[in-house]
DNA sequence: TACCGTTGCGCG
DNA sequence: AAAGCGCGCAACGGTA
């Protein structure tokens, strides 16, 4: 594929493109260059910074096609800033570290070559909080750690891309891939520009209720102070300064109280007057240092908290955030996230997604049968492996995350008897990653290599005068990366699911009438204040914040999308997604 | 003053 | 020291 973006189209009727590939160009302009499904070019255009977004605005109502564009990222926040979505993309950055790293590729070297896409996107970049104003007379993407974003790169990039697709050992499963991922960048970029909607007098509350009334600044409050005092009293040392843990640890062993860490959990197996404060004390410590009221004056602007999420931030393929936490969010502020007056919350999280996942990708029937239409855990139990479903849940992780021993290495030999199949494919998945093998998700994302210091020690620990110690640490390495090995195949693929799954979700979304503009507009903004749309994801979850009277269509758009997640990555299989979806003013009950 | 490793804990 | 995966973040305490 080669593309001339100065060539002319066909005059008449223009044929409609497949393809729109986003560039800069010479003068500060952007070349919109549009392709044809085999990637031929068809005619291009140009825009200035300032008429850009109206520009990709009209060849999205014209004709829609896949933008191909350097970095989602980079792009979406000045076209979502002047109301213009897309509904499809390819990101080439995301699309080229999966393509570079994945077994399905026949031939990565091309790919391996291109260096200067292999710029991993800094978390901490602000540029997407500021660009939208300090970058508005920039037609291109603008900011540190870039990747190119100039018209040439980015057609050859493209051209690389494609050919590794259309070689791979798979096209059509790495097509799905690429799409969920490229979508999951649009998806981000949406929900960051959306926010998500934030009571502040809720949030208040609970913060009171729990620590007591905002103290001035730079004071702990009231509360804290309180329980600080029993823990010191029942320690009889008025100084122990609690939220050191070398110094509480000493306290601890002053007083009697055996500890090897200060950790709740070790705590909580101990009898001692001081320990049921010191717990209160910690809770009530993370609270405030995590999401107290100096997270509050942050993070929450205009009944908005706008996290940055980092789609393929996580190795497994899952997204990362960065910014007041937004994947660490405690349960304990779920109340705190409040529809919009008019709104509602759609919440609706998939129940045991991962092992569902496990059960279709190995077609493992008796594990499939256990979850069909109903909790699996419980289903696990009537098939009479466990007596307990807390029994079932402890297995089931066991063996998703390579559990060896008490509870979990009991009941994991039992699972591996009743469903072979499943437990096949993840004891597969560990063994490989033990002989510094490489597993692959179900759509063809490959797990990273052992790093060279990992190498170096099993070789070292396999020559016959290796000391005791070095084989034992290596054997000790190699049972972690068989864990994470293990895990990743199964991780991942629940990730290609749900993004998967978000994205059949935002077309529906997409799809949804505009509502009447609200008398007060919405903080935020145009885009988002007129129709349903996504506000919140966390792994298996999602919210949808929706205008009353969609809240049922966008339920159901939820299920629906769920149903043909299922259906796209494992076609003909029986297997069941079933979510838990509530639709309410808040996320949560208080 | 800036940076770094460790500890501890929140989420799935 | 959470039995076993993946993260982000704040605080401490030491070092440059």
């Amino acid at each position: 594929m080669s593309a001339g973006p100065g060539e002319p189209g066909p005059t008449g009727t223009a044929p409609s493109p497949t393809w729109c590939v986003l560039g800069r160009s010479d003068g500060g302009r952007t070349a919109l260059v549009m392709l044809d499904a085999e990637g031929a070019p068809l005619r291009s255009e140009y825009a200035a910074p300032e008429g850009l977004a109206a520009l990709v605005g009209r060849v999205e109502r014209e004709s829609s096609p896949r933008w191909v564009l350097s970095d989602a990222a980079a792009w979406c926040p000045r076209l979502l800033s002047a109301g213009v979505t897309l509904q499809r993309c390819h990101d080439l950055r995301l699309v080229h570290r999966i393509l570079r790293h994945s077994e399905l590729v026949r031939d990565p070297a091309p790919l391996r070559a291109a260096t200067a896409w292999d710029t991993p996107l800094d978390p901490h970049e602000p540029v997407r909080d500021t660009g939208a104003t300090l970058f508005d007379l920039d037609a291109a993407p603008s900011r540190s750690g870039a990747v190119p974003s100039d018209l040439e790169e980015t057609l050859a990039e493209f051209a690389r891309q494609r050919t590794a697709i259309d070689g791979a050992q798979d096209p059509a499963r790495l097509r799905l891939l690429v799409a969920a991922e490229s979508a999951g960048a649009l998806i981000a970029a949406e929900l960051q520009a959306a926010g998500i909607p934030w009571d502040v007098a809720e949030h208040d509350r609970i913060l009171s209720a729990a620590l007591g009334p905002r103290p001035s600044p730079g004071t702990p409050p009231r509360r804290m102070v309180e329980t600080g005092a029993e823990v010191r009293e029942a320690l009889g040392d008025p100084l122990v300064p609690l939220d050191s843990a070398p110094k509480l640890l000493r306290a601890l062993h002053r007083a009697g109280i055996d500890v090897a860490s200060t950790s709740q959990w070790e705590l909580k197996e101990h009898q001692h007057p001081a320990i049921a404060p010191l717990l209160q004390y910690k809770k009530m410590s993370r609270l405030l240092t995590a999401n107290g009221w100096t997270w509050l004056d942050e993070w929450v602007h205009e009944g908005r908290y706008r996290p940055l999420y980092v789609p393929g931030g996580v190795v497994t393929g899952r997204w990362a955030s960065s910014g007041g936490g937004a994947l660490q969010i405690p349960r304990q502020l779920r109340p705190a996230l409040r529809a919009d007056p008019g709104w509602l919350l759609v919440s609706a999280d998939v129940s045991q997604l991962e092992p569902r996942v496990l059960a279709a990708m190995s077609g493992d029937r008796a594990m499939i049968a256990a979850g069909a239409g109903r909790d699996l855990y419980s289903g696990i139990v009537e098939a009479g492996v466990v007596s307990t479903r807390q029994e079932a849940k402890i297995g089931v992780l066991g063996a998703l995350y390579g559990g060896t021993t008490g509870d979990s290495g009991r009941v994991v030999p039992r699972l591996r008897q009743t469903f072979p199949d499943a437990m096949r494919l993840v004891d597969d998945a560990a063994a490989t990653g033990e002989r510094s093998g490489t597993v692959t998700t179900w759509l063809g994302r490959s797990s990273p290599a052992p790093d060279e210091e990992w190498i170096r020690a099993q070789r070292a620990a396999h020559q016959v005068d290796a000391p005791a110690g070095a084989r034992e640490r290596a054997r000790r390495a190699a049972r972690d990366r068989g864990r994470f090995t293990r895990n990743f195949v199964v991780q991942g693929t629940a990730a290609e699911w749900a993004l998967s799954w978000m994205a059949a979700l935002r077309l529906r979304l997409a799809g949804f009438p505009a509502v009447p503009e609200p008398e007060a507009a919405a903080p935020s903004g145009p885009v988002f204040s007129r129709r349903a749309h996504l506000a919140f994801f966390l792994h298996d979850e999602v919210i949808v914040h929706a205008p009353a009277e969609q809240a049922e269509a966008a339920a159901a758009a939820i299920r629906d999308s769920a149903d043909a997640a299922g259906r796209l990555l494992f076609p003909g299989s029986p297997i069941d997604f079933p979510l838990d979806l509530t639709i309410s003013e808040r996320s949560a009950q208080t």
